[in-house]
RNA sequence: GGAGCGGUAGUUAAGACGGUUAUAACGCCGGCCUGUCACGCCGGAGGCCGAGGGUUCGAGUCCCUUCCGCUCCGCCA
């Protein structure tokens, strides 16, 4: 059918469209159940889908509470029944009928609403639909590109509506529990001051200060610290912040966290706090007890085993450092790289050829150039770099991996950020592939001791690991003296694999603070001119603080076991970090940007 | 900045080594149908194969450029 025949089908049936006058719902189409035959009700919503038998004419009408069935019978409602053969897909009604019972075989024990239909007297049609792009269910998935560019039909699908109906659950119950904790929910500008630390900023011009600019926050972290110091004690926000930086499927350029902090406290009892929090959610939102306290790993553990500082504990696969072994083998690679681990995969002898060719290539993805590995059999050790191994490196080996037969090793050999990157990667990636993590587990997990700095090769200093305004464990000295050793009073929650919050008690002594900034190689004026209204904060009694954020699209996500951030936010954007909706972002008037003062800049000449 | 996957009716997809009229399902439109529930049956319409250029007698298919979506590396204190 053409466009033009369908629009004068739709303007035809416009003509029936009536006010919603007085009419009131008395239920939601996820509601009726056989307690409550014979109530006349009246409902709303769209309708899902039309049967028409000539006679009967069945409607599945949806909100968002669920779908119920209404039918129109010409001996009840003559005039009703003629009138509806008019309704198509998404257009939307109101309804007048009485509530009866299935007859006898016709229950549907598909639908929490199966058992009873809607016997309409007379109904109202509120308003007309074009046919939508994509059938509005859950069972056939359009491209994210239409779901995004109709992105208010893509949020009538069930599971979009449940997506935000939990997130809402989820902030509701936070709210309650920090509420009953003291918390006092503040709000902070959004409109701030750019810092050159940490992700890039988006910078908005200023018209009344012209060639100057206000940043969007990254997280609200100095006006938390400032309300300490402002003597508000207990503080948290659900907190908009934004980064400019590529997306992921976990990664928007928006996004919101539950953001907390805490007066007069330490690192136990911000914790404490955390756990109870979830243990919170867990309960209002799954029904699910957790057990507490949460177990804690080291940094250093956690890159040691696992490879990366967010371990998913759900499997026991571990990595484990082979250097000292096998360093004097005639495997030139073995020989003199700086560090060599490996990992034992019980029962991965039966990996074919074409699959260790995969996790080859998907390591590669991280840098490393292969990929070693041993079969370990009963008659010999199948693998290309066998015959490169002593006798005296096969019993070291099988001695500190504890090998078996049916087991199969793989082996890497370089820098040390690639050897845990590609390892820890393939360990989560063999999780998965054989089916080692158990489903509907959550795994929480505490990784503490994390370096307070890093150093960047590329500007040729030491950056903080967390942000610049945590604590040093220990003696502060330890910042001028041996940045690289020095360890860091932060803390990141993880849950099956996936950082869902961290946190650090802060630096609340200005001297302290002055000296983290000498750290990073700031100039005392730098210092003075980015972050003096801190320090001169810090100066007028500080109280000790600390907390936590905790990025809440993730956390949903999680719950719901989805693989898209995206499928949690009403409103997202496209990797590109437009909006195919809004067609954001999108040019502006050159009278806008005069009144900013700045110049439209003429597009290159090509 | 880089690597990979994808773009074919409204939608989701199939289209072997370049070959004659580009398929299917669902949706849509019309007709029939009084117990369906992703109703059923009959009929019908619907396509610049993302866009631009090239190779060729001939391109959805091969080559180049480009746009869009997705996944990942870098990046994300």
């Amino acid at each position: 059918m053409t466009d033009d025949s369908q629009r004068d089908l739709q303007e035809e049936h416009q003509q029936h469209v009536e006010p919603l006058g007085d009419f009131t719902r008395t239920h939601t189409c996820g509601e009726l159940t056989t307690a409550d035959l014979k109530k006349d009700v009246r409902l709303c919503g769209w309708v899902q889908f039309r049967r028409d038998h000539g006679g009967l004419i069945f409607v599945d009408l949806r909100d968002r509470a669920g779908l119920t069935q209404i039918v129109f019978i010409p001996e009840v409602a003559p005039e009703a029944h003629e009138k509806a053969h008019i309704l198509r897909s998404e257009y939307v009604v109101a309804i007048e009928g009485y509530v009866r019972e299935r007859p006898e075989g016709m229950a549907n024990p598909n639908m929490v609403t199966g058992g009873i239909e809607i016997v309409v007297r007379s109904w109202k049609l509120l308003n007309t639909s074009k046919t939508p792009p994509f059938l509005i269910e859950d069972r056939t998935d359009p491209g994210e590109n239409l779901r995004l560019e109709h992105r208010y039909l893509d949020l009538r699908r069930p599971r979009m509506t449940n997506s935000l109906m939990v997130r809402h659950k989820i902030t509701q119950s936070v709210r309650r529990y920090l509420d009953e904790g003291g918390f006092i929910e503040v709000e902070t500008p959004i409109l701030t001051k750019s810092t050159p630390e940490g992700a890039r900023d988006f910078l908005v011009p200023s018209r009344v200060n012209q060639g100057e600019f206000y940043a969007l926050p990254q997280s609200p972290q100095l006006f938390k610290q400032l309300l300490m110091v402002g003597g508000l004690d207990r503080y948290f926000q659900v907190a908009r912040c934004f980064r400019d930086e590529d997306l992921r499927a976990d990664r928007q350029p928006e996004f919101t966290q539950i953001d907390i902090e805490m007066s007069f406290v330490d690192e136990e009892a911000v914790m404490r706090m955390a756990e109870g929090l979830m243990a919170r959610v867990f309960k209002d939102v799954m029904g699910k007890e957790l057990t507490l306290p949460f177990p804690r790993m080291t940094y250093d553990d956690a890159m040691s085993s696992y490879g990366v500082d967010k371990p998913d504990t759900r499997f026991d696969l571990r990595l484990k450092e082979v250097t000292d072994i096998v360093r004097g083998s005639e495997f030139r690679l073995f020989a003199t790289a700086p560090l060599i681990k490996a990992m034992r995969v019980p029962g991965g002898e039966s990996l074919s050829r074409k699959e260790i060719d995969d996790f080859t290539d998907y390591v590669k993805i991280f840098g490393a150039q292969g990929l070693a590995w041993i079969k370990i059999r009963a008659d010999e050790w199948q693998s290309p770099i066998a015959k490169f191994l002593s006798e005296k490196e096969r019993a070291g080996l099988v001695a500190a991996l504890g090998l078996e037969v049916g087991d199969i090793v793989f082996f890497q050999a370089g820098a040390p950020d690639m050897v845990n990157a590609a390892l820890g990667n393939l360990r989560v990636r063999l999780g998965e592939h054989l089916g080692l993590i158990p489903e509907n587990t959550h795994n929480f997990l505490w990784v503490t001791d994390f370096p307070l700095f890093e150093y960047d090769a590329d500007e040729k200093r030491w950056v903080a690991c967390h942000h610049p305004f945590t604590q040093a464990q220990g003696d502060p000295e330890v910042l001028a003296k041996n940045p690289g050793s020095a360890r860091a009073r932060a803390y990141d929650m993880v849950l099956n694999g996936t950082e869902v919050g961290g946190g650090s008690i802060r630096i609340h002594n200005a001297e302290v603070q002055r000296r983290m900034f000498t750290a990073l190689g700031f100039t005392p004026e730098d210092a003075e001119s980015q972050f003096g209204f801190l320090m001169q904060a810090l100066e007028q009694g500080a109280p000790p603080h600390g907390g936590i954020a905790f990025g809440l699209d993730r956390f949903v996500m999680l719950l719901l076991g989805l693989g898209s951030i995206r499928d949690v936010i009403a409103f997202p954007k496209t990797q590109k970090a437009g909006c195919l909706m809004t067609k954001a972002p999108s040019p502006v008037s050159p009278k806008q940007l005069r009144e900013l003062g700045l110049a439209l800049r003429e597009k290159p000449k090509e």
